[in-house]
DNA sequence: AAAATACTTGACTGATTAGTCTACATAGGC
DNA sequence: GCCTATGTAGACTAATCAGTCAAGTATTTT
């Protein structure tokens, strides 16, 4: 007996599963019914519109990626190690998610974001919210690199915001261009970006 | 009497318009044809599907921005001055198009290609198309950069695939935040990543 | 056991979707 | 005038869309 119904986690990991891989315009109540085993009455009986069950897709969805980004970005570890990690991380969920889907998905907040963003204002809003909490893991990982010498970077704020939106669009690259390996490129043009010395955050 | 029928023009227009202020799944061939003042029938005179006129309307528009670019990135200006100068165009033409819609736009191609990339082949090549023409002036540009000592950059090709991608996302960032002053930013944050020294490109 | 709450079912609606089709208009060439 | 090109008009289809609803079944509470 779950506390929290299996049919509403089921709604909303099959939502995200298909916004993902398609967009969010493209993703029908139907499908997402079909995919989770609900029918409609379901899932009006949870959410009271596609758009709601979307941000609560997001929800749900962060509360598990952020076990993952604690743990990457653990203060335990050297501060460009951590972002070193986490760019890694993010290389080899998307690889192993090409693999079974066949595409380069990119990040699914941001693709979602930029497609709703004139026309969802409360998704619009809950997919920014998610960002910046993300972004809150760059700012402290550039400050403690900073503080140690690492490198130089007296805001780490505007420099993890720039970062961030650097990675965002070689995500977005990535899946447009279906290339994983973008990706993986990735690490040596964030240390660029950070003006570190290569090497410094894999070597310890 | 013109030699490309004005209907046809119009079609691509009012596509290129709304789908770049709202999303291509959430543009209906109705929406476009009301726009456009054409009748259904004229719509499937031109184009024979919905995709077929995204990828036209595309064509179209790169050609006008072409024009753009070329006087932009003249080999006349000096590199980085080519850089910053298309930079303050973008945000100058987002600045005036957010008076006119309320929102910031971003980038329509890319936009565009994460929307499609796994459901829509013929566009999302198309839209690569273009993006890879836009990545060859940034090329350029950084290439003579560093022939002339301005920057470090010995693998061109490779900064400018990372600049571009870096741009991107912050004008995807800027849409989602509905914030032009990312996009203004956005040239300091560049002449750091390129490794220049500031004030660099503005003061010739 | 009874009552109430939590959830499921699937048929239904009315709007909207992309795309088709036939009839019609307006040219210019002969 | 007449024929053919190039377009335009708009009613139509069949599918799909988000969302509703009344009737049902489990599960908990009392």
């Amino acid at each position: 007996m779950p506390r929290v119904s299996d049919m509403k986690e089921r709604l909303t990991d099959a939502a995200m599963d298909l916004i993902w891989e398609n967009s969010y315009g493209s993703t029908s109540v139907d499908a997402i019914c079909e995919r989770a085993g609900a029918k409609k009455g379901s899932f009006y009986y949870f959410f009271k519109s596609k758009s709601e069950l979307a941000a609560a897709a997001l929800d749900a969805d962060w509360r598990k990626r952020k076990v993952d980004m604690d743990n990457i970005f653990s203060p335990t570890v050297p501060p460009l190690e951590r972002l070193a990690r986490y760019f890694d991380f993010v290389h080899d969920r998307l690889a192993e998610l090409q693999k079974k889907c066949g595409a380069v998905l990119g990040c699914p907040l941001f693709a979602l974001g930029s497609e709703v963003s004139t026309q969802d204002d409360v998704l619009r809003d809950k997919v920014q919210e998610i960002l910046d909490r993300k972004v809150k893991y760059f700012e402290s990982a550039i400050r403690d690199a900073h503080a140690h010498g690492l490198i130089v970077a007296p805001n780490a704020k505007a420099k993890a915001k720039g970062l961030f939106a650097c990675f965002q669009g070689t995500l977005t690259q990535a899946r447009i261009e279906n290339n994983v390996e973008l990706v993986r490129e990735f690490k040596d043009v964030a240390l660029d970006f950070l003006g570190a010395k290569h090497g410094v955050a894999t070597a310890l």
